[in-house]
RNA sequence: GGGCUCGUAGCUCAGUGGAUAGAGCGCCGGACUACGAAUCCGUAGGCCGCAGGUUCAAAUCCUGCCGGGCCCA
């Protein structure tokens, strides 16, 4: 039974009895202090302005009708306090409840079907097969991919989409970045041009188109630069999918421009628009009204040269995302982007599915070292990549950090402090209460203790305040996975986790498991089992492993 | 110049209408002859950028200003 749905009926029974109305703007949760009780409301200050009363006086009405009628015997205690706050304490055997709860789930604990099934899109990373992929990809990449696993675990039909920029100017800029390398190594007098990548990768990769392609040098130039664009982005785009593997980031759909653009989508979309009378031609180019639809100014779809904008691809795109039949569509972008917020959304409002579509924003990635900041500069072809940096801290330290932080905060990312196994790392924190609790399973099955069954008179040696405190962590989870995943905010789970793995160390230096007599022994472990259960459900949800073991630390600094 | 966004402990960050504003790091002081000390316990540290407004109640909402970041012109 979950606490604040039973203490909401109540609530409702209690108001409805003392025929008071149920207010909108009703909040019930944990208070902010253990004293105050297990849940907090605030009905009675709500009320108070539309009953003349006092905030307390309805209070103490309220709280003297819910404690007449518990039938259930679950709830210890009401009290009134401060303003006018109702806090209800649940008694020791309601929180026990919750062990049933969590070992009857094990990692599916905090499942829900809050999506009932909706059918929701994320796209992330995206970026332009025009390098390997850098720290600040990897933090879109960290937070779509939880994003998608809260979503998933809340009951939506959830498909993640990788986006390839493969038409356009940049990618003709690519192919002759590689032509250009290709030709300097057998003619190094060949200068370089204005505006081209001048990354390292591309010298690897014109290495091996010169190696595939023994003739390309007689080939006539467009067909050569046609062949070096394919195997650029055959070569980045493979890249880019080994290092979004080796950090535990899924896509299902790799979705190309140039096959919308070929499939004569972006046309479709016109005609849709114009359809609607929200295009005009001014100066020899097309143009879309977006101004009646939120933006700012009206933009261009077609250039008076013929080109296409990046926007025009943009709109199709999303009309087609929508034709796919998603109810709903989440884009993350780096906030670099933002300046496109409206215009998209004017587009997604001018498709009809105004609403539809939700854009996060990640801001950027400072990299430091020891405090120092590393410049990154894509132009100057310098930078950490995600590889790099992955390979450096772990897949683990990396995506913990990256899920920490709100997505609008910009994120320092010091490859030291990450790279670091304590507490600047509350990575290490979490992973190192589950593998404890693991531990103590191992050498109790050892000696022959067991996690009690759920329900067993034995619980009721669970019966300190460590206990129940224990209890009231877990049983809020499936409210914090709620609560993440209608935020697309997966540094509330972080936050959860860093807290029920400080619940579990205190528990464990104050309170001794194994040796504290063969029944109290096997309730504590199912305690501790539990816990780890839910550890380990919340750590998923970040991608982030459940190591049974650890590795011990070396010393830092030896003694001399 | 216009727009978006952020401003909370020395540092990195939670908290977005509720009670005495929290955590980690760092500082200082304690705790292993028992289950993993990558741990725990304690002390100190705040006009929540500034000023108005909205209300029973504002770090949170509104307006203006100051400061950082970004985008556009």
């Amino acid at each position: 039974m979950k606490a604040k749905h039973y203490f909401e009926e109540a609530l409702r029974a209690a108001l409805g009895r003392l025929d008071l109305p149920w207010p909108d703007k009703t909040i019930i949760e944990p208070p902010r202090e253990r004293k105050f009780g297990d849940y907090s409301a605030n009905v009675a200050m709500l009320l108070a302005g539309a009953a003349e009363k006092k905030p307390r006086d309805i209070a103490e009405a309220i709280a003297t009708d819910l404690r007449a009628h518990d039938e259930g015997g679950r709830i210890e205690r009401v009290d009134v306090a401060g303003p006018g706050f109702l806090n209800i304490t649940f008694a020791p055997e309601f929180w026990r409840g919750i062990l049933a709860d969590v070992s009857a789930a094990g990692t599916a604990y905090g499942e829900s079907d809050l999506g009932h099934g909706e059918r929701v899109q994320v796209e992330y990373v995206s970026a332009n097969p025009t390098g390997p992929l850098h720290i600040g990809h990897g933090r879109g990449a960290a937070l779509g991919d939880s994003i998608a696993r809260l979503l998933r675990k809340t009951g939506h039909d959830v498909s993640c989409e990788y986006y390839i920029n493969d038409a356009g100017r940049q990618m003709r800029i690519l192919g002759d970045s590689v032509w250009l390398r290709l030709r300097q190594m057998t003619d190094p007098s060949i200068p370089d041009l204005d505006d081209f990548y001048r990354g390292d990768y591309i010298k690897d990769i014109a290495a091996r188109v010169k190696r595939e392609n023994p003739t390309i040098l007689d080939m006539p130039e467009k067909q050569a630069i046609d062949i070096c664009f394919r195997e650029a982005v055959g070569g980045i785009m493979a890249g880019i999918k080994q290092d979004l593997t080796d950090f535990r980031v899924r896509h299902d759909v790799w979705f190309s421009e140039k096959s919308l653009v070929d499939a004569g989508r972006i046309d479709e979309a016109f005609a849709d628009l114009k359809s609607r009378g929200l295009t005009f031609e001014k100066d020899g180019a097309l143009w879309f009204r977006t101004t009646e639809l939120g933006d700012d100014k009206d933009r261009v779809l077609r250039k008076s040269t013929g080109e296409l904008t990046y926007f025009a691809s943009d709109i199709a795109y999303h009309h087609d995302k929508f034709r796919r039949g998603f109810d709903r569509v989440i884009d993350i972008w780096g906030a670099d982007h933002h300046g496109y917020v409206p215009r998209m959304q004017a587009a997604v409002t001018a498709l009809g599915r105004q609403g539809a579509l939700t854009v996060i924003l990640v801001q950027l990635v400072s990299l430091l070292k020891d405090g120092e900041q590393i410049a990154m500069s894509t132009r100057a072809g310098k930078f950490e990549t995600l590889a790099d940096v992955v390979a450096y801290v772990g897949a683990d330290a990396a995506r913990f950090l990256f899920l920490s932080r709100k997505s609008d905060s910009p994120l320092e990312f010091d490859l030291e402090v990450v790279r670091r196994k304590s507490m600047d790392n509350p990575v290490y924190y979490v992973q190192y209460a589950y593998a404890r609790v693991h531990s103590m399973l191992a050498k109790g099955a050892a000696a022959g203790i067991a996690p009690a069954a759920p329900g067993a008179a034995c619980l009721t040696a669970l019966d300190t305040p460590d206990d129940l405190e224990l209890c009231r962590q877990m049983e809020r989870f499936p409210d914090v996975v709620a609560s993440a995943a209608q935020g697309l905010a997966p540094h509330v789970i972080s936050h959860y986790l860093t807290e029920l793995a400080a619940g579990l160390h205190k528990y464990y230096t104050q309170h001794h498991v194994l040796s504290a007599g063969p029944e109290v022994a096997s309730a504590r472990l199912l305690l501790l089992s539990c816990v780890a259960a839910t550890l380990a459900a919340g750590l998923d949800l970040l991608g982030v492993e459940a190591p049974e073991r650890m590795d011990q630390v070396a010393e830092e600094s030896p003694a001399a």
